[in-house]
DNA sequence: GTTCTAGAAC
DNA sequence: GTTCTAGAAC
């Protein structure tokens, strides 16, 4: 609540902090007397905000002085916030003669990822040349920030703060649903940055060295700030202290938060179409549709919260007729693809309506209902047509209009499976339905999931039974959660088919066939095992990939293929194991660390069926290390190998990238990368860091100039649909820093060292200690950024004059590495001796 | 992951 | 003409 007197809204910002002295050039248009409202504004001021150094109002009203000094304004806001709105709003609305830049880290890069060294640079220079600056960065912790105060210092201009302190549901939407965006962060991925930068928020403090800091809670406040900005002569100066706090509750952070506030929020579909008051249930709130999330996203109006939020409690709960039939095990399933993944609606409701024509015709006890959150759904009126024009059984197939969460509940429809629009990952997250689905039935589902898959194709699904605690099972009466995955026409993200829709429509098509039969095989396990879960849960978790659901019934016994559907097995030619018969050396270019005895003919049909759809697979090569881990034995006679344990293998790099390159290799089956490690595998990653450091110890002892850096590379969650290239089964780099090796051949191989692709282990340990996961940075432009030597960052047109550089550069490392100890040289080892 | 090689860059 | 990169093939 705002215990402070009210805000008004009309008037105009500066005359609310900046009462006019006579020496003071008035913007060029009018502004409103000076005097009237200035202690409302700040009345506004939270004294305790900012800690002991937030001024008084009076104070404040007096600080207006005419200093000439330029303007530091710090942009702090996690993205969607608006923060690349308000700059450009501020440089276009600029009317007074104080020239304004903008300096933004999306676009500074020039196509590559920026950095915040060339922010302050460019900022730097932009001070010089006597322009106030606007930082257009997430800046949201003290560190983020800290250099951009003292460059402002420095120069001796004011730094001010502008925290956009939106909702953090909006902030999610917008950036989920917005396109174009210069960072190239949208979709699905821009829920999760956005949840996980927000859990690093440190509300900025004046203690920081701002002068000034205001905070924008909406679109009002947005506007005045921007004008106020607008409105600033070359020879003012605002007033010092904190503006524009009005709650001291905990800051909202997180998609938790999101959804314990929202919980169904998020269920919306892309409809194509504006939601009505009318099209919500009593008790959603919040309920951001696609279409409104794109405008807001793009005029920056936090109009539509007001309005989405306005909605609630005038609703009128939408009726309709949920046809009886208890005998029937029904499976409710959103639309896959239409929405994030941008499928063509016409086609995807011709595909729904023939999947679903030829289930109901082969399944008589059981129906397929359709579902989403909005009555004016396309998707759901095409489908609604198309059905009733084939004529298809009404009772088995038709479509529903409510939360697929709460359609017992809220709706009186009651289904035994529901399915999921789920990642690849079948992790939570995204903001639709699969972050509702995940959200509302509880933990249980994460466990679940992770029993039966740990990924998922397009065109495939997995059923996992919910747990008998599950809300969603308690409440709804769903007993099973049916994760599916189509196609993505999306070209803002990494695996779109480029609207291919021969290969789309075959890989829709071949989702729901996956899904139905998914669904019927758990109708049929349960004719007979109605109460036996452990007997379901066995038949009923496994992926039916898009070519073997037709085959489903032959290969049953290939149960550890469909448990861990993640990795097509090696695809190896009769060739290739002909070739390999009784060899086992290391190479891992033609493969030959694949044991001789491979069952071929089991792998070969298996990636033929896994590899139909996307062919995205962990090519031979990548299978060295995996074998490696798995059968050490076989490679005892290798000098290659320096050490085995259980838990690990310590290898040097067949093609080390620098004097000194071992490999730590964990020898767990399933942790593939960095991306499938979680708390659960924190004692192995201890263990490995330490094996790491042993044996760059070694080396140390052996050759004292050598200093180095021990990390993973970063496989992102996205390189297998990316076909990023990377070798499966997840292992420790131990490399030296010198980077003097043929082995080092190309850019790809200097960035994946010298980048933040590299992740050290000491953050990766504290990344996954304090957040469960490590934060994998998914940007393909990483590795095809300028050669910059990692020590002095100096760039260097190609591989061989980068080399000749950093054969002589004796610059210190980057502050960055030398804290934390995560460089070890003699220094590091004889300290710890000591 | 590497190797090979066409063609761009110098 | 030589060097180097980047994409295809493995």
């Amino acid at each position: 609540m705002n215990n402070g007197p009210d805000l008004s809204r009309h008037e105009h910002p500066l005359r609310l902090s900046v009462p006019p002295s006579p020496c003071v050039v008035r913007p060029a248009r009018e502004l409103p007397p000076p005097s009237s409202c200035t202690h409302k504004f700040l009345g506004e001021m939270d004294a305790d905000a900012g800690g002991s150094s937030a001024i008084t109002p009076d104070a404040g009203a007096e600080t207006r002085e005419v200093t000439g000094k330029n303007v530091v304004v710090i942009l702090v806001g996690p993205p969607g916030s608006g923060k690349s709105t308000f700059a450009e709003a501020v440089l276009a609305g600029a009317n007074t003669g104080r020239p304004w830049a903008r300096v933004c880290q999306d676009t500074i890069g020039k196509g590559k990822a920026g950095t915040k060294i060339q922010c302050l640079k460019a900022a730097a220079d932009a001070l010089k040349e006597g322009k106030s600056v606007l930082i257009d960065r997430c800046n949201l912790d003290r560190e983020q920030r800290a250099d951009f105060l003292k460059l402002g210092s420095t120069v001796q201009a004011d730094v001010h703060a502008v925290f956009l302190d939106l909702p953090t549901k909006v902030c999610i939407s917008r950036s989920v649903s917005r396109t174009g965006h210069e960072g190239n962060l949208q979709g699905g991925m821009a829920a999760m940055v956005v949840n996980r930068m927000l859990k690093k928020l440190e509300t900025p403090l004046l203690t920081e060295g701002f002068s000034r800091i205001m905070f924008c809670k909406d679109d009002d406040d947005i506007k005045q700030a921007v004008d106020m900005y607008c409105a600033l002569g070359p020879s003012h100066s605002l007033a010092s202290g904190v503006f524009g706090q009005k709650s001291k509750g905990p800051v909202q952070s997180g998609i938790t938060k999101f959804f314990k506030k929202a919980d169904t929020s998020s269920v919306e579909k892309s409809s194509g179409t504006k939601l009505t008051s009318s099209e919500r249930k009593p008790g959603q709130k919040n309920p951001l549709s696609k279409q409104e999330n794109l405008e807001a996203g793009g005029t920056c109006s936090m109009e539509v919260e007001k309005k989405l939020n306005n909605m609630n409690g005038n609703e009128e709960r939408s009726k309709q007729i949920v046809p009886a039939d208890i005998n029937s095990s029904t499976l409710a399933f959103p639309s896959i693809s239409t929405a994030d993944f941008q499928f063509d609606l016409e086609r995807a409701s011709d595909i729904i309506v023939d999947a679903a024509t030829e289930f109901v015709q082969k399944h008589d006890n059981m129906r397929l209902v359709l579902v989403d959150l909005s009555q004016k759904s396309r998707i759901l009126s095409l489908v609604k047509d198309k059905a009733a024009k084939k004529s298809i059984d009404s009772s088995r197939f038709f479509t529903f209009v409510g939360d697929i969460t709460q359609l017992h509940s809220k709706g009186g429809l009651q289904c035994n499976a529901i399915a999921n629009a789920a990642n690849w990952r079948l992790k939570p997250g995204g903001g639709g339905v699969n972050a509702a689905i995940f959200n509302a039935a509880g933990e249980g589902l994460q466990h679940a999931t992770k029993e039966c898959a740990d990924t998922l194709r397009p065109g495939s699904s997995v059923t996992v039974p919910l747990p008998s605690t599950s809300p969603l099972r308690q409440r709804e009466g769903v007993t099973h959660v049916i994760h599916v995955l189509g196609p993505n026409m999306n070209p803002m993200r990494p695996d779109c088919l480029k609207n291919d829709y021969t290969q789309g429509c075959k890989i829709l098509h071949d989702a729901y066939n996956s899904l139905f039969e998914n669904f019927a095989s758990i109708f049929q396990s349960y004719t007979g095992k109605q109460n036996d879960e452990t007997s379901s849960k066995k038949s009923a978790s496994r992926v039916i990939s898009p070519t073997d659901s037709k085959m489903k019934r032959e290969d049953s016994h290939d149960s550890e293929r469909t448990k861990k559907c993640k990795l097509p097995p090696p695809i190896l030619t009769s060739r290739q194991h002909q070739e390999r018969k009784g060899t086992s050396t290391l190479n891992y270019h033609d493969n030959t660390m694949v044991p001789s005895d491979a069952p071929s003919q089991a792998r070969e049909e298996g990636s033929k069926r896994n590899g139909a759809v996307t062919n995205k697979s962990w090519g031979s090569w990548a299978q060295a290390l995996y074998e490696v881990a798995m059968h050490p034995e076989k490679y005892k006679n290798s000098n290659s190998i320096l050490e085995v344990s259980d838990e690990l293998v310590v290898l040097k790099d067949l093609y080390p990238k620098a004097k000194k390159h071992v490999l730590v290799i964990s020898r767990t089956d399933g942790l593939d990368s960095l991306a499938d490690v979680n708390k659960e595998h924190l004692s192995l990653l201890r263990s490995m860091h330490s094996v790491g450091v042993k044996w760059a110890q070694k080396f140390v002892e052996e050759d004292a100039s050598l200093i180095f850096r021990l990390g993973y590379h970063s496989q992102s969650c996205l390189s297998w649909l990316l076909q990023v290239p990377s070798m499966r089964q997840l292992h420790l780099h131990v490399i030296s820093q010198d980077f003097n090796s043929p082995g080092l051949k190309n850019k790809k191989h200097w960035n994946s060292f010298t980048s933040v692709f590299f992740l050290d282990s000491l953050d990766v340990m504290e990344e996954i200690d304090q957040h469960g996961s490590a934060a994998i940075s998914s940007d393909e432009k990483l590795l095809a950024m300028e050669l910059r030597c990692h020590r002095c960052r100096s760039a260097h047109p190609n591989i061989p004059k980068l080399k000749s550089h950093i054969s002589s550069c004796k610059s210190s490392f980057p502050a960055h590495l030398l804290k934390k100890d995560k460089l070890l040289s003699a220094s590091t080892f004889s300290m710890d001796c000591t």
